[in-house]
DNA sequence: CATGAATGAGACTTCATTCAT
DNA sequence: TATGAATGAAGTCTCATTCAT
């Protein structure tokens, strides 16, 4: 997967620095942002320390990188579905997927964005609010547009619905992350199904 | 030297250590839990910088009294309501009154509990797991007795909803600890109504 | 000499913090301020690394009360001089003798101030310029008053003789600093006179 | 890709040094020796980071470079005037001529000369040492001269009125250099004037 | 109980220098 | 000659905790 870049000429240095951003999700994953130290991240780099400062400002910096990076995949897959013809329903359906598949496919990456940054409201997740509302406002929108339609109802309101709809599945993460719920295949696809029957169903039961 | 406290039998003494816990409050609220320094909590609370290891063991130690003594009073209130004889989602809309009161009357408090510990799962929230759960859990089991009296569906895991309702609600307290929402008292009132809307109700509009 | 501040009352803390400064001096002198690292101090006084930080808020900050403490009393020194009713080659040969006092007296703090802070025009130099400006201020204060009592001629101007007298000066100690010149009492007293013999008579020759 | 600048018989790497050399005077005299990064220096001349390694041992050996070239320029000046039947006022009137030109017309260069080798004692100046003392050497030979011939008196020691020469002059430029005094053309006239006048013919009024 | 001086490990960041290309 | 990535030693400052009084 990191390409070696050694043919068509693309220099080694990109590989360095991709090295340090693969080996700062592990050591975060691990141990958490504060806990790493640089070295840490060099370490498991596999480069000299001052390394990490040739590529980037700070410490912090490594991390906003390993956010934004990240982040920004996040949202614009937010508009992809926010600009397409389906239900509200299985527009929240494809938000949640696309969360939880992230999660699926790079869970150290995953965890250290929503432990680290989302729901670290007094360090990273203040510095980042502006994109992590981005995100929230999302689901809103397909919320309001669900209740112009008349699919929804009105009395709720559409800014409270995102921030409980991403409410739940950072907590859903976090249940995986810290094994209090097992992240199987079929807990990942079931887990989608219940965030949306949840928000969308209620549990009130409906005979 | 300083006032004495003794009227009505209260020693000083208790008085200095509650007043450490009192400004601990202020402090990390006003900073958050790393950035603050044990001598800025000895200042505000007009105390010697010693003082505070007299009374605790560590600055961690400050912290989970501070957990602790809020965090029992919400599971105590949670088994009151698990006790009475409601509805189940007259339950759930006690429960998340009672956390709401909690924060409209010391903000500063619910502020560091939620933010520094319940969302912070990479420190304390991973020491006070166990009792985090415990209040998912309370709230797990007021869904489960709903669906076995036949209120509530039986096809969303109970367990996922007690972990959603608190994701909920934390980010609830999130949006207004960080002013993303106006937290007045009509916006009290209104929050726990949604959120027991949404979580039993659902979005889905009925006819 | 360093009281031991048990008799008396005086708390042993006055005396850690005398014991910084007094091995700053020591340390400054020997090394340079460049080259001298904080634990360097430490060592020298006696004292744990941190103790430094306690009493300063840096590195810097001990090398300013160096200057200032012993710059305010250089200038005291040139008020006194500028009040009385002397002559002004009287005067000037007083600053010059009080200077070359304060070398004999503690050659290593007069080094550090002479060769760190006064001569190093792009580091304390800059910091302290104003308080380095007042003492040349003096020198051509004295000046402008012999110009208008008949004594001076009035075609060189005092501002100038200000900053020759100390930059004289500041060459003399930075001579015996480097031991480019003996340093001998003669040597102290000679110094003295060719300073204000130079600058008052003038190298020509009058017969 | 570069210009090659290979006409004239002058190779680009000669172009190369020389715009690395002139780099670092603009940077030295800007942010100081200490504060100047190696890279700063490559940043200014628009090289590549490693080519100042390539032309220069060290950065110290670059500001070595710069002060032994205008250095020997000035003593081969301080020769020549020696060297001449002038009578010793010319003379010493023609060295402090030369410095002040040197300044008027490269007043970077010169700043750098005297802020950070002649005046930083416990840096550059104690390496230089023998160089910086060779030019007083010669005002104090030139004195000496003129105390044999009778144009001054003997009782002043003609070291220290090399030292003390200097010294006036270092306290000029730095004077200049700070933006004590204005640096005007009259301004450099008047002071080659006054640096003579007051060594030569001192203070006191003669009628 | 109360004070605040004293301790010292720890971590970030800087930057001169080297080296492979 | 030219480039700039790579190295790693060094040093400042922070701050939780201890301790003597």
């Amino acid at each position: 997967m990191p390409e070696t870049g050694t043919e068509a000429g693309r220099p080694a240095a990109i590989d360095k620095r991709r090295a340090i951003l693969e080996a700062a999700i592990l050591v975060f994953a691990r141990q958490g942002y504060h806990a790493t130290r640089v070295s840490d991240i060099a370490d498991e780099a596999g480069v000299a320390y001052g390394l990490v400062y040739h590529y980037f400002r700070s410490k912090e910096a490594v991390m906003t990188e390993l956010f934004t990076e990240r982040w920004s995949l996040l949202l614009a897959a937010g508009e992809d579905v926010m600009a397409g013809e389906e239900s509200p329903r299985v527009k929240l359906s494809a938000i949640a997927g696309f969360i939880i598949d992230s999660y699926r496919h790079n869970p150290e990456l995953m965890k250290v964005i929503i432990i680290e940054v989302t729901r670290a409201a007094n360090s990273f997740g203040r510095t980042h609010l502006p994109q992590i509302r981005e995100a929230y406002d999302q689901v809103a929108q397909i919320v309001t547009q669900g209740q112009r339609d008349g699919t929804f109802r009105t009395d709720i309101d559409a800014d409270f619905v995102g921030m409980s709809f991403y409410g739940a599945i950072e907590q859903l993460l976090s249940g995986w992350v810290f094994e209090l719920m097992p992240a199987t295949d079929e807990e990942f696809d079931g887990a989608r199904e219940m965030v949306v029957e949840l928000i969308c169903g209620g549990l009130d039961r409906r005979d």
